[in-house]
RNA sequence: CGGAGUGUGGUGUAACGGCUAACAUACCUGGUUUGGGACCAGGUGACUCAGGGUUCGAAUCCCUGCACUCCGACCA
């Protein structure tokens, strides 16, 4: 894409309203729109970056057997009532509304009735089991208090699936799948160096949920860390007993501040029993539906990734996530000579090949073309100029680092080959 | 939902109760410049969040509402 076209702009002042890290360098570097708390747009280069977090969530979910669907955001009010969820007193981060002709709906803020209601309709029998439904959609809670830029946001795209199995056993062996998954899906985006599976309450129906927390100030979370065994407990279920329970050394445990970026949970008949969600099983028994749900909040995770992996510059995405794979710029404003028409080529040439390049052809100075590009945060930055071409070629240098290198454009396009994930 | 604070050109800020609401940036014109947010000249752009009130006079003081931010509660 030519930058020429990108009608964001940088900005160097962050608007007086935000305070969170993510908010600033994202609404600076012209990621996102702030339309009100805890209601972000995402423009061209946001979304750029949603779509890669998503793409590697659904290569990990398809490959542990999920399976793709959408379901309504607009719910009806008996459905809530079958799980007692409807009621204010109960749930009072809701987004109501009514039809024209009065019927009350709400804008669902969670998945479990939408699956359980609908799918009374597609199990019936144990060889219908188990499936493993899954969506990406917006999600919609009227939060009394939004806060962190897009880490909690009153309308946010997430990322929920649901695990329906035939009995507990069948159910595990899904649930231990799901973890690797999720393990597999923070290290891919960058993070999952300070990423810790955590336990956390579990309700009803186990002893833990588990909570992916990613190490930053600013989370909401606080964890306690066995950095030995790579696993972290949640304050709220931290004692003793648990400790023990999972063979921790109490010495070593670190407390850190922590943003939970993603869970997984086990619901056992919770949500399976007033949908009376059933199949016949093998015996010709009528038996419920053993249930587990798998959130990520894409957006969290995106605002988590600008907190984590930013300088004072701007933000540092990783290669998955990055708007582009490339920064091309161009120096010099003499826009019919030879370097302008070398620029172009190579633009024209990586674009060819399938390799995503953000080519600065605008009219600036060389200053304000390389604060932007540390601003936007595009992992590597390949810089034409008379310079350049002088000293053999063109010049690239890693956004995270102070280095930079002239290499021949023959080396350039081998070695950036299309980005494939 | 409790507590605290803040609302001024697109953005960031300034202005004692008193001249035509100032400065920077962004934007537009022209010129010059091109390896770390260039320079010169000119220009557009604000009923100071909304509605009331006090006053000869309100961006400034008071009231109400709304919005935003922070702390706490909540987060299925």
């Amino acid at each position: 894409m030519r930058q020429s076209q990108l009608f964001t702009k940088t900005r160097k002042e962050a608007p007086a309203n935000e305070v969170s890290k993510n908010a600033i360098l994202l609404i600076r570097a012209g990621y996102i729109h702030k339309e009100m708390a805890g209601v972000y747009s995402y423009l061209p280069l946001g979304l750029r970056v949603l779509k890669k977090i998503e793409d590697i969530i659904r290569n990990e979910m398809n490959t542990i057997g999920g399976i793709e669907m959408r379901t309504s955001i607009i719910q009806t009010k008996e459905v809530w009532e079958k799980s007692n969820r409807w009621d204010d007193n109960i749930v009072d981060n809701w987004f109501k509304t009514e039809l024209k002709n009065g019927t009350e709906i709400g804008l669902s803020f969670t998945n479990e009735e939408a699956y359980s209601s609908m799918l009374t309709q597609y199990i019936h029998s144990y060889t219908d089991l188990p499936i493993y439904p899954y969506d990406f959609k917006n999600i919609f809670r009227n939060e009394t208090r939004s806060k962190s830029g897009i880490m909690r946001g009153r309308e946010f795209y997430w990322k929920a699936l649901y695990s329906f199995s035939k009995d507990d056993a069948e159910h595990q062996e899904f649930y231990e799948k799901a973890k690797q998954a999720y393990k597999n899906i923070f290290q891919n985006v960058g993070i999952g160096h300070i990423t810790y599976m955590t336990f956390a309450s579990g309700g009803s129906f186990s002893k833990f949920s588990h909570e992916f927390q990613t190490i930053t100030e600013a989370g909401e979370d606080t964890i306690y860390i066995d950095e030995a065994k790579g696993i972290a407990i949640n304050k709220e279920v931290y004692t003793d007993e648990v400790i023990e329970s999972l063979g921790l050394n109490k010495d070593k445990i670190i407390e850190q501040k922590a943003v939970e970026v993603g869970n997984i949970f086990s619901l056992g008949t919770k949500f399976s029993e007033p949908f009376n969600l059933s199949f016949t099983n093998e015996s010709g028994e009528k038996q419920l539906v053993t249930m587990g749900s798998y959130g990520i909040g894409l957006g969290r995770l995106m605002g988590t990734i600008a907190e984590v992996l930013s300088d004072d510059k701007g933000l540092i995405w990783p290669t998955s996530v990055s708007p582009f794979s490339l920064h091309l710029i161009v120096l010099g404003k003499d826009k019919e000579g030879d370097t302008y028409k070398k620029a172009e080529e190579i633009y024209n040439e990586l674009t060819k090949k399938g390799i995503e390049v953000l080519f600065d052809d605008r009219d600036e100075s060389a200053g304000a073309k390389f604060a932007d590009s540390d601003l936007i945060g595009i992992p590597m930055r390949v810089v034409v100029s008379d310079k350049s071409i002088a000293a053999g070629g063109v010049e690239i240098k890693e956004r995270k680092g102070d280095k930079s290198e002239i290499i021949t454009i023959e080396e350039l396009y081998k070695t950036y080959k299309p980005n494939c994930e």
